[in-house]
DNA sequence: GTCCTACGTTAGTTTAACCTAACTCAAATT
DNA sequence: AATTTGAGTTAGGTTAAACTAACGTAGGAC
């Protein structure tokens, strides 16, 4: 269930734009992170082979289990890092862009204590 | 001033070492993060290069005004975050791993704001 | 029916940051 | 004096993640 930090960009990419459209494409992928869908469709093909989502014959591309759980996860801690940066009179802006890259990197044990006070 | 994450990391490891050793040389940085002399070797040549740096003859090595300027930054955020952690419940080893990883991705905006609530 | 467009893929390139292996050279050991 | 050790450098390899360019193919527009 360990995947590097790009691997999960992806796949909480994908998730969030599944909360928007109503199928998600690699073409999606690429426009919304602003990479070139060749990148793209590599990047899928990893995860297809991770067994991280699946992909049907038109395209559309859905989170299997383990990949929706990772993305689930990361997606938490950008929610939560976001609005708590927020709280503190960081500009959204600049908020959801240092959660984008922070959530990747915490340990279990770091993301549990900030939530704790966030959430007081 | 900008640099990435990794000249940001061996410009703090050559602060915090010159802080405990006498000089500083391209050996003990390799010792301290872990990496081959080789790869010390070309980073070091890239920050004398890019004038964060500069290395003696006898191979001592000293932050130059840029260098320290990047240095302090992130040695601050080093410290700053570690122990906000640590006083949050996060164990000390994780807390400095973590901390590792955030100083060097965070907008100034976001680390202010922690800072200010970390010293209240 | 032909053509165009959108989407996906493949091949090959680039860059950063590490690596191994092999070398030089100076200083210390024997 | 000869050898060994330690430090630094250089050449070349590896990997990840982006890139460009070129191609295949299916569906719609005309």
């Amino acid at each position: 269930m360990v995947v590097n930090e790009s691997a999960e960009n992806y796949l909480e990419t994908i998730l969030m734009l599944s909360k928007q459209l109503p199928v998600v494409r690699s073409v999606d992928v690429a426009n919304e992170l602003g990479f070139k869908k060749s990148s793209v469709s590599i990047a899928m093909k990893n995860l297809r082979e991770k067994n991280h989502i699946t992909v049907t014959d038109a395209g559309y591309i859905y989170l299997t289990e383990s990949g929706k759980e990772i993305a689930d996860m990361i997606y938490e801690r950008h929610e939560l890092l976001t609005s708590w940066l927020v709280r503190l009179g960081v500009p959204q802006e600049i908020a959801a862009e240092d959660a984008c890259k922070v959530e990747h990197v915490l340990s279990k044990e770091s993301f549990e204590a900030i939530k704790k006070i966030a959430l007081e």
